[in-house]
DNA sequence: AAACTTAGCGTAAAAAATACGCTAAGTAGA
DNA sequence: TCTACTTAGCGTATTTTTTACGCTAAGTTT
């Protein structure tokens, strides 16, 4: 990696869904040497970076996940910017930017990404497992700079984008149940579902096949699996209509 | 308008309606003095501006529709970032940038907003009108830098948004038929739409109001004018689904 | 007055969404 | 092995929305 640009950064929101709760991974930020932490209420951060002068934006968030997860192949959307002039306002904070990145820092933009993974599938680097956690969106707790809004946003922007795109299976195994797959727009849509009808929407689509497996390990009735056929559903996208 | 922050910058693609098409606003990028304008091709850009070191992103935006448009109470929306580390290539184009904005220029990376304008209410300022120009979407020639690409970007969001947002009212007057609803919906979404359901289908939404007045000037039946009513819409949205 | 264009109303059929009843297949605990 | 319990999974009837298409009315232009 080449010489950083102290201007402009990239920051991560990485969704991840364990069957029953979305979640997100986040960051613990190093204490600086003469920090107190017993005051300091914001030391989680979003996964992030400055990027590198001779990067593309892209890469530098890909680089960010792939340190984090292990995984290259994932579901990445570039959904805001935050370049509010004051939006580095903690000094502790800014501190700690300067210090880690080595540079002067003075107005940082930031791009912002969301990513979906396969959390059972995530492999966190063994370095940084112990200052990586999946934390549930419901629990999040005050974030170092303006990383809260960035989280909202981001939750919003994917929301919007379930609406229109079938990108809910990034947050499932590649084999996964129709209840998980209820679960999931249930808990994001924050909606409850009919059971039934929900079932007869997916059997139409034949770009959700089902499989000759069933799942194992549970303590009911197992479930059939089912796989997300991407190109079938390229194939067969139909026009959806527009609101007026 | 303080000191120039020469690594980011915002630019806009301004759509317009007239009624049958839609245009984009661009500018004319002055010449240098030792350039031949016979040997380039590239001499339109998007409005744009490299940011001011204390000002918000979208206010810079919004001083630049300001600027041209008169405008200041447009829809604007932030819908991508390009910010490729070799976006700046053309080497005429570069040292134009470097004289304009009288900085060294390295990698710039900018903020890029679509911005919907009522085309009969603005009111281009008059130092700027031979420098401005209304250009239909498909006759839009090449452009500066990366900025066909920009604009193809931004009339998919656009596309993208009135799938779910009625966004289109942006870019109609105040008073509007349907004929001129329906040609703009038709035009943007690609796609013809039957007349008379068309018609029922706006009959049913209460925040598309009739007004008591008819076109006028036109050589037909004068149709009855609509308008949007923000407030009532908002009130009754309902949540629409999502796709899966 | 005739030709023409767009506005505007209506009806029937097809498709999609909703509401709800019920059985089957498995597990866990007694 | 029996019973209780949980979730899977099929079906049907009703309502709502979408689609397709026929037709008349109200203006303008020549």
């Amino acid at each position: 990696m080449n010489r950083l640009n102290p201007h402009i950064s990239v920051d991560c929101v990485i969704f991840g869904f364990d069957g029953l709760q979305l979640k997100v991974l986040l960051n613990e930020r190093e204490l600086l040497p003469d920090e107190d932490s017993s005051i300091l209420s914001d030391l989680l951060k979003l996964p992030g970076s400055l990027i590198s002068d001779t990067e593309e934006l892209d890469i530098s968030a890909y680089r960010v996940l792939k340190e984090l997860t292990g995984l290259d192949k994932i579901f990445l959307k570039q959904f805001a910017v935050f370049g509010s002039p004051n939006r580095l306002q903690n000094t502790n904070d800014v501190e700690w930017l300067r210090k880690t990145s080595g540079m002067s820092i003075e107005r940082v933009v930031t791009i912002a990404y969301y990513s979906l993974v396969k959390i059972n599938e995530s492999n966190p680097n063994e370095s940084l497992l112990e200052k990586t956690s999946w934390i549930p969106l419901n629990e999040v707790p005050q974030l170092i700079f303006d990383h809260n809004i960035i989280v909202n946003s981001a939750l919003e922007a994917l929301r919007k984008e379930m609406r229109t795109d079938p990108i809910g299976f990034e947050l499932l195994p590649k084999k996964f149940t129709l209840r998980q797959l209820q679960n999931l727009y249930e808990v994001i849509m924050g909606n409850k579902l009919d059971n039934r009808n929900f079932r007869k929407r997916i059997v139409k689509l034949n770009y959700l096949v089902p499989l000759s497996e069933k799942e194992k390990g549970v303590s009911h009735k197992p479930a059939q699996l089912y796989k997300f056929d991407k190109k079938t559903f390229l194939r067969e996208r139909k026009d959806i209509g527009f609101v007026i």
